[in-house]
DNA sequence: ACAGTGTTTGAAACTAGTTACATGAGTCAA
DNA sequence: TTGACTCATGTAACTAGTTTCAAACACTGT
C-alpha cells in the first residue's frame, strides 16, 4: 500500500531515522489505514527474545506472596520484562507441570519459591538453559542461586526472642510442611528452644483453621504461655480466637507471628513478629534476573535480614 | 544428526503416527543427545497463537484481587492458555502503557477491571482485535462483555440491610474512588438512602487507613449507629480500632463489609458482609475468554449474584 | 507382470518479520 | 567530466519451524 518493500517497512519500525522523511510518513499512514501490528512471534523468532519471565508460587490466595509478585511485577516492568505466573498449590508435580508449561512458552528465566525441586526440574531447566532464581529463602549451597530471607534463623529468632522473655513452655503453630521446605527450616530453627517447646500443631493457612488448632492448643497443653505462629496468618486467626474465648494478649498469653504483614501492626494487641522484606525480596529477586538476562551476570545469594517488629502481643512471662 | 530432513523432526513432534518407528526412534534419540528445545516463536509464528492471556489489575496487593487471579489462572491452565498478570496501581494511564505491552507480547484475550477505560484503549484493542472481558462489575451496555456483580446493587443492599435493622444514622467508609468505578458504583448505590447517610469518607485500603478514618467519623459524627465499609478490609480495620477504644459491635455500633473475604467470618465479631463472588467470577472470565478466543463465541455480559452473609456484627438500632 | 494402493519421507513453499549486502541516485570536489 | 561519497531503498538470505505436494517404495490383487 505504500509502495515499498517489507525491509523499509521493518525500518520505519525499528530504526525510523534511517528512512527518508517523506517514505516514512508514507508508511506510517499505511499503518495506520490498514491498522497494521506487527507480529510479536515473528519479531521473537529473530531476536531470540520473548521477554517473559515465569514465576512459579504456591499460591496468590495469600498477602506474602502477593505482595512479593506485585512488587516483583513493577520491576520487572521497569526493564521491559513480563511476569507470567503459575500457581502450584503447594505441590511439587504440578509445579513440574507449570515449569513445562513455562518453558514452552519461551521464557527467559524463572523465579521459584523455595529449593526444594521435584525430579527432573535441574534437567528441564538446564535443557532449556534457563535462569533460576530460588527466593523466599537463603540456601547458598544449593546450586541455584537463593535470594531471601534465612527461615532456619527466622524461626530461631522468634523462640528466642520468647525465650528472653522467660517463656518455657512454647507451643508452636505452623503452617502445612508437605511441600514446603521455608516452613520446615522455620520450624527447625524453632525447635533449637528444645524443651521449652512443648507442643507442635500444624494448621491450614486461615483464620478458621488457626482459631481451631489453638483451642486444641489449650485444651491438650494448658499450662503453655506462648504461642509461636511461623506464619502471621496464624498469628492473627490465634490473636481473634484469644480475644474471642477471653483470654487476655499478652497478659495471659504471649503471641508472636512470621511475616509482618501490614495489618499485624493493626491488631488488637499489635502483633510482635518477624518482619520478612518480601517487598524488597521481590524488587531484587526481579532486579537479579533482569541482570542474568540481559547480561548474562549470574547473581550470587543473597540473605536479606529478617528482624524482629516487637509489639504488644508477647511480653515478660 | 539423525539423518533426516527438519520436516520429519517437525512431524515426530506433532504427529509422531505418521513418522515410522525406525525413524521416530532415531529423531527421539537425537533430540534427546542434543537436547533439542523446539522454539516456541517459531511454533506461535506458524500457528498464529501465543496462548497467552493478559489481566489488567489495580494491584495483587489485596486479597480480593489476588483471589480472583488465582481463580482465573488454574481456569485458563486446564484450557492450556497461561496468563500474564499487569497490575496498574489504580492509574488509568498506567493502565493503558500497560495494555500496549500486552498486545505487544501477543496476549490472544484480555481481561480488565470494570468498565471505565483511558481513551486510546478501544482503538488499540480493536486494532489488535483481541476480545476483552471487563469483571469486578455488571455493565451490559458499555460495548464489551462484563462478568462480575452489580457494584450499584451491592452498595444498595449494603445500606438497606441497616435501613432494615432501623439505621438512620449511617456512615460510609469508602475506598479510594480516584480511577475506580466500582467503588463510585457501590458508593452510588449506598447513597440511595438518602438523608440517613451522615457522612462519607474516604480512607486508602489498609487496616491503619480505615483506623484513623474510623476515628475521625466517631468525632465528627458521633451520632452514627452503623458503618457501611464498601470494601471488608475497611470493615476489619474499623472493627479493631473500635474493639480498641472499647466500643462495642454492634451493641453501639453496627459494622457491614463488602466483599466477605474469608477471614471475615473469623473476626470478632463477625463480620456482617456483601459476599461477592470472587472465585466464581475469576472462573467464569476465564472460561469465557477461553470460549472466545479458541471458539470465537463472544459470550455475553454475566451478573454474578451478591448474597449478603448476615452475621454478628449488624444489629437491630 | 502390472496396475492400484498405502506408507514414508524429502523438497519446497510458507508463516512474518530482520538484516547484510548491493544498487542506484544525487552531491560535491578535483 | 569523472571519481568518491553519502543516502535511501530493494533484494535476498536468514530466523525456526509447519504444511503441502510429490516422489519413492513396498505390498496387494488380478
Amino acid at each position: 500500500m505504500a509502495g515499498v518493500s517489507v525491509a523499509t517497512v521493518s525500518r520505519v519500525l525499528n530504526k525510523p531515522t534511517v528512512v527518508s522523511k517523506a517514505t516514512r510518513e508514507n508508511v506510517e499512514r499505511a499503518i495506520e489505514t490498514l491498522k497494521f501490528v506487527p507480529s510479536s512471534s515473528a519479531r521473537a523468532i529473530n531476536s531470540g527474545r520473548t521477554r517473559l519471565v515465569g514465576a512459579l508460587i504456591p499460591t496468590l490466595d495469600h498477602a506474602i506472596f502477593s505482595r512479593f509478585i506485585d512488587a516483583m511485577e513493577v520491576q520487572l516492568d521497569a526493564s521491559g520484562l513480563s511476569l507470567i505466573v503459575a500457581t502450584t498449590g503447594y505441590d511439587a508435580d504440578r509445579e513440574l507441570d507449570k515449569t513445562k508449561r513455562l518453558l514452552n512458552i519461551g521464557v527467559e528465566g524463572l523465579i521459584v519459591s523455595g529449593i526444594a525441586r521435584a525430579d527432573g526440574f535441574q534437567e528441564l531447566v538446564e535443557r532449556h538453559q534457563v535462569p533460576v532464581i530460588a527466593t523466599s529463602c537463603f540456601e547458598p549451597d544449593h546450586g541455584i542461586p537463593s535470594i531471601g530471607y534465612d527461615n532456619f534463623q527466622v524461626g530461631k529468632d522468634a523462640v528466642d526472642h520468647l525465650r528472653s522473655l522467660g517463656h518455657s513452655n512454647i507451643a508452636i503453630l505452623s503452617g502445612p510442611i508437605a511441600d514446603n521446605d521455608r516452613t520446615r527450616g522455620r520450624l527447625s530453627g524453632a525447635l533449637t528452644a528444645g524443651e521449652a517447646v512443648q507442643t507442635v500443631l500444624e494448621a491450614e493457612l486461615s483464620f478458621s483453621s488457626a482459631a481451631e488448632t489453638s483451642r486444641k492448643i489449650l485444651t491438650e497443653t494448658p499450662n503453655v504461655t506462648a504461642f509461636l505462629c511461623l506464619s502471621d496468618v496464624l498469628a492473627q486467626g490465634a490473636l481473634l480466637y484469644l480475644s474471642k474465648i477471653g483470654v487476655q494478649v499478652p497478659r495471659d498469653i504471649s503471641v508472636i507471628g512470621i511475616d509482618d504483614l501490614p495489618s499485624s501492626a493493626s491488631f488488637n494487641p499489635p502483633l510482635t513478629s518477624i518482619h520478612l522484606p518480601v517487598v524488597d525480596m521481590g524488587k531484587e529477586a526481579a532486579a537479579a534476573i533482569t541482570q542474568w538476562i540481559e547480561a548474562d551476570i549470574e547473581p550470587s545469594s543473597k540473605k536479606l535480614e529478617a528482624e524482629i517488629r516487637d509489639r504488644g502481643s508477647t511480653i515478660q512471662v
